[in-house]
DNA sequence: TACAGTCGGGG
DNA sequence: GTGTACGACTGTA
């Protein structure tokens, strides 16, 4: 076409705007950013009674908005069918909103869909351009989109990167803790220092970083809770302008902060800031940023189709939902309107929900050998891939289909479902990416990346079966989620026969794994035909988590008869750990503790075998009297005994003064409030206060410690691991504060088959010669010891 | 002893 | 722009 212009680069912002209909950015190969638009006419659809359309029709024919009305029928996923609808086009996307609620509030009883959906969803669904698609696009001078093709899909495994410009700002202290006085603000190869105050030259320094750069991405810590708004602040304060947008005709958008209830637990989203025509991201307000970090943000926005902005600071759930919309979108299938109710919504749905829905067995208690840990890979997921459940193929009545185990409900195997097709890439990628990772050498670039990538779909994955579950999901369906779990029950039962037909013993099920064992089985190649005739009989992926040197089943602590579920550690051949449900893994223990802890077991990994576990154990001894010894000298670091909790109410609401409530008081009483979601930090300390809530003005010194409280959460960690070689607690405490010794005693051990009961304890040197622990004299414990715990 | 409050799991 | 469970466990009264 004349006249026309094109380039070729990567679609990084869409918005509505009441001038310019569609607005969207194009970050060019060449490095031009382009603001380009186009018209963008959207519609959403009424369902109902055809007198009540009629009304509506008549309605809308006097709202102040350009729109068009026409009837048709468009296909509805749970009718299974064609089924009559008003179509209302709005011609500008801005208006879509005002309209809808116009007609919602209206007309409440009718059926909506496609009202709410995300913007760049409907692009991407309308032009097939995604989130960070790479793009070729034609415009006019005027900056009027003519033509965007997207080159690319969601789905490369290389797609090309982008030359992002990257400025990033951090203040010098957390600002809930304490008054930051001064910027870091890096760019390129340049970082500065600029002070806070005065306030002038700051706004004046920033507003010339930002012409002079022009970033793509504002990257921040604390941005949305206290770094841009307080800009903001001081901007309009002094009436010195600052472009932190890079579209000049819109404000910033912001959101403000909330509360709410998932998964069985307040969360607290802080306030975000959100801008036009770049992105800004705030690590500390980014969700999962600790996982996945900028490449995984990336990856998800492209799959999800959701903007930059909205990946970073949302749950994987609301990816995973997006990309069901967006299939939905592409199949010409409605998508129903998602009310924001808070009905009575018995959802009942877990995104794991062992109870009802999982196989669990009660593992046998102790210390084992020749065992391995087998799970399925993505099993939720990969059942409704591979039976293909969905919420419109699983029913009662479905003649000729697939009779589901256990339930009374066939499956409907003809045509692919919605959430099948939804998934089935993202499982195929998955496993792509698993194979190119192994692959790789750890210290290449494009290994991290495709690693980072792998965390971000790990987390769609094990949220997508919750979503199958809950009703009000917009295609959630309660049977769809029963049929998951049935097959999942089937699966890990045929798993089970597999292996016992095979001479091995069942130790545990975990409704996606097992662990089994065999005398002298103690490599990968005497498992494997274990695995692939688990992989013939259920033709699921299957894997082996690994070989374990040993691996300890820990009984209830309230009941030593009892096993629980899951807690339990154990070494792989490898030596490395692999824990569960054990004080290290919570996020309530104090840092010094899960050191302790950590170090004692690294010590017991060092076993080659399960024999040689005795001869480790005056050394995890040693490790845990020196720690004894070091809190009581007042020689751990106070901030090494905080104990962090999330706090699930105010403090109106507390019944009983339990630590958290008394810190929050504390924290009141000096004027910082805390909401529910937030997590509050204190230590234990002497005298009728109990505990001293950390972000207060003062630090109380070590002596002002309740060690007696500490020493009681130190041996509980130690005796959690020290259990199963036969040493309770009270054993411990005895020891560890150096009265008499009764370790000798035959038949204490528990080891099972073959390890000699009566070896070790009585090998125990006294403990005046045990040997010191591998500590530096001035810190404590390296912070590597407890992080390798946690993978 | 009963009750109140917090945490993890999956990958 | 999410999804209000469950059991194990600890601390308080």
């Amino acid at each position: 076409m004349a006249g026309l212009e094109e380039r070729a680069g990567w679609l990084i912002d869409l918005y509505a705007d009441p001038r310019d209909d569609l607005v969207v950015w194009i970050l060019a190969e060449d490095g031009a950013r382009l603001r380009l638009h186009q018209p963008f006419p959207i519609t959403f659809y009424a369902a109902g009674p055809a007198a009540d359309l009629r009304e509506l029709w008549r309605f809308l024919q006097s709202d102040p908005a350009p729109l068009h009305l026409a009837r048709g029928e468009r296909h509805d996923l749970f009718a299974g069918r064609a089924i009559p609808v008003l179509a209302v086009r709005v011609a500008c996307p801005a208006d879509l909103g005002p309209v809808f609620h116009r007609a919602a509030e209206r007309f409440p009883d009718l059926t909506y869909y496609d009202a709410d959906i995300t913007l760049s969803l409907r692009y991407a669904a309308v032009t097939g351009a995604f989130s960070l698609s790479f793009c070729r696009v034609a415009y006019e001078p005027s900056g009027r989109l003519r033509e965007i093709e997207s080159l690319g899909t969601p789905w490369e495994l290389d797609p090309p990167a982008l030359p992002l410009r990257i400025l990033a700002v951090e203040p010098d202290v957390n600002p809930s803790h304490a008054p930051p006085q001064r910027l870091t603000v890096c760019c390129g190869n340049h970082t500065y220092s600029l002070d806070l105050r005065p306030e002038r030259p700051l706004l004046l320094n920033l507003r010339g970083l930002l012409r002079e750069h022009d970033p793509d991405l504002l990257l921040t810590t604390w941005g949305d809770t206290w770094l841009l708004p307080e800009l903001m602040r001081l901007s309009c304060e002094h009436r010195l302008p600052l472009p932190l947008n890079r579209d000049p005709c819109r404000g910033v958008i912001r959101k403000e902060e909330k509360v709410y209830f998932s998964y069985g637990q307040v969360i607290h989203r802080g306030q975000q800031v959100h801008l036009a025509g770049r992105w800004h991201i705030d690590r500390a307000n980014a969700m999962l940023w600790g996982d996945y970090g900028l490449e995984g943000i990336f990856e998800l926005a492209r799959i999800t189709g959701l903007p930059v902005q909205t990946v970073a600071r949302t749950s994987p759930g609301t990816g995973i939902s997006s990309m069901q919309i967006l299939t939905a979108l592409r199949q010409g299938v409605l998508v129903p309107w998602h009310k924001q109710q808070t009905e009575d919504s018995r959802s009942a749905m877990d995104l794991f929900y062992a109870d009802q829905g999982g196989l669990v067995y009660q593992p046998l208690i102790g210390l084992h050998r020749d065992v391995a840990g087998i799970d399925f890979v993505s099993m939720y997921p990969s059942i409704m891939v591979h039976y293909n459940i969905s919420p419109e193929t699983v029913g009662a009545d479905r003649p000729g289909a697939e009779e589901i185990p256990e339930l009374h409900m066939r499956v409907d195997r003809s045509h692919p479902g919605l959430v099948p097709l939804t998934l089935k890439p993202l499982l195929e990628k998955r496993i792509e990416l698993k194979h190119r990772i192994a692959g790789l050498p750890a210290w290449n670039p494009q290994r991290k990346r495709y690693a980072a990538w792998a965390s971000a779909y790990k987390w769609l994955l094990v949220t997508c079966f919750g979503y199958l579950g809950y009703k009000n999901a917009r295609f959630g369906r309660i049977e769809a989620h029963q049929a998951v779990t049935a097959y999942g029950r089937e699966t890990l039962l045929l798993a089970k026969e597999a292996a016992e037909e095979q001479g091995f013993t069942v130790l545990h099920l975990y409704v996606d794994g097992m662990w089994v064992k065999r005398p002298g089985a103690s490599q990968v190649a005497d498992f494997q035909p274990l695995l692939d005739r688990i992989a013939e009989v259920t033709r699921l992926p299957i894997a082996l988590d690994g070989v374990y040197r040993w691996v300890a089943f820990l009984p209830s602590r309230r009941d030593a008869r009892m096993p629980v579920a899951n807690r339990y550690f154990g070494v792989f051949q490898d030596g490395s750990l692999k824990t569960r449900g054990i004080d290290s893994r919570r996020l309530d223990t104090p840092p010094f503790i899960s050191r302790v802890q950590m170090a004692m077991l690294e010590l017991l990994a060092g076993a080659e075998d399960a024999g040689a576990l005795p001869a480790k154990l005056p050394g995890a001894l040693g490790l845990l009297r020196r720690a004894a010894a070091d809190l009581r000298a007042g020689r751990i670091p106070v901030a090494d005994c905080v104990v962090t909790q999330k706090l699930s109410r105010t403090l109106e609401e507390f019944r009983s003064a339990s630590p958290a409530a008394r810190a929050l008081a504390q924290l009141g009483a000096a004027g910082k409030s805390l909401r529910p979601g937030q997590r509050v930090r204190f230590l234990y300390i002497r005298g009728d206060q109990r505990v001293h809530a950390w972000d207060l003005p003062d630090t109380p010194p070590p002596e002002a410690l309740d060690h007696e409280r500490y020493l009681t959460l130190l041996l509980r960690a130690a005796s959690n691991i020290l259990q199963p070689l036969g040493l309770e607690e009270a054993v411990l405490r005895d020891w560890v504060l150096g009265g008499a010794v009764y370790l000798g005693l035959p038949g204490c051990w528990r080891l099972e088959d073959g390890l000699d009961p009566g070896v070790g304890l009585g090998l125990l040197p006294p403990p005046q010669n045990l040997p010191l622990p591998i500590l530096g004299d001035t810190g404590w414990l390296p912070e590597e010891s407890v992080r390798a715990g946690r993978d």
